[in-house]
DNA sequence: TATGAATTTGACCAAATGGTCAAATGCCGC
DNA sequence: GCGGCATTTGACCATTTGGTCAAATTCATA
């Protein structure tokens, strides 16, 4: 029998709960720091079950990555939804702010993969993302070749929106604190998503 | 007899290599991955050595964190070296960007501590920190009311030029990667640098 | 150069870590 | 309800970890 709506299979249900506890432990402590019984602990089960489920930590970790990868993958896509630098870099930066809303904890341990040389998603690095900063930065070219953009070298465009975008899912304990100890809620996560795009675009658009 | 400026006394000397050595471990590994053994290889001293000089991984942590913070102190004056908002925030962005390129891997210890929530430095969030980003608020808000800046909540500001400078030392892995595998040379970094500048300052500025 | 303090270091330890295993239990189609 | 598979779990293990210690060595200075 196969309800997966109401009841998902045992095996995917546990792993879901692995996969969400292991994604916290690894945000807050980075790979080194996350001990496989925090995780199992945290999922609510005991760590053989765990190894029942992803033999080994380094393999956990990965399937925690992966997840990140694919929703990176979508708000790439947003780029290309207009030829109008305006929107397309709107719809853009709006959508990876949105990434960072929606997956704080997979965006914290994508930043720290990055700090400690990318050791699982060189990889990606080296083909997709190269592929999309190269196909990207000629529509930005374009864009500054028809009097469009300011002449930026479109890379370091990239880099602060990524920065940017990412900050606010790194550095939410910072910012909680320096907004009365309050994350932020929906109505100012909305102003700041609309200054950092309107910033940004302001900021490289000819007028 | 004491020669400071030429040879250290023994103590400073051990005690430097030891800091240099845990900033490099730190950065890669994160406060839960590096081991003080590792360090302890790195400085190129037995691991007994280590903690004749300091006590404990958290100590040595906590002394690496304090560099870190006095540089930060450094680069935050010079938001004040000017009434002209963009006089100010050029030569604020330009000194954090400096400050990334200087000390890259306080800037990622900085971040993963960040992270972590701050353990460490959450004092240093809620007082200095604070205070900082409400005094140069209201000066920001000053110049939004003479019609110089356009209309933006200050503290996103402060979020974007943190985030954007911050990036070229966190994400330094990733950006040589997209730079043909070599991290940027003066050259670009200087280039980096001005887009930078220029961007948020057309993104800000009422012209 | 004698002396007390500072420094060095190999050996050691208890706790924590990632991971294993085999026995027990649950589940499901027949 | 039976047989075979998936799942669960406590006990266990080798290695690594942060940290200690006491004996040996070096240093500064009187």
């Amino acid at each position: 029998m196969n309800k997966p709506l109401v009841k998902l299979s045992i095996r995917a249900e546990n792993e879901r709960m692995i996969l969400e506890a292991a994604e916290a432990v690894f945000a807050e402590q980075g790979f080194g720091g996350a001990t496989t019984a925090a995780i199992a602990t945290r999922a609510g089960v005991p760590k053989a079950n765990l190894h029942y489920y992803f033999a080994t930590k380094a393999a956990l970790y990965r399937a925690v990555i992966e997840r990140v990868l694919t929703a990176w993958l979508a708000a790439a896509s947003c780029f290309d939804e207009s030829d109008d630098p305006r929107e397309a870099l709107s719809r853009y930066i709006g959508a990876k702010m949105d990434l960072a809303r929606s997956m704080p904890l997979g965006s914290q341990i994508w930043a720290s993969e990055i700090m400690r040389g990318a050791p699982v998603i060189q990889d990606f690095l080296e083909t997709t993302l190269a592929d999309w900063v190269e196909s990207r930065g000629r529509v930005v070219r374009r864009w500054i070749g028809e009097g469009r953009l300011r002449p930026i070298e479109p890379r370091y465009l990239f880099y602060m929106i990524w920065a940017t975008t990412q900050h606010y899912a790194n550095a939410a304990h910072e910012i909680s604190t320096l907004e009365n100890g309050r994350s932020l809620d929906d109505g100012k996560f909305e102003s700041a998503r609309r200054q950092v795009i309107e910033t940004i675009v302001e900021g490289v658009i000819v007028r």
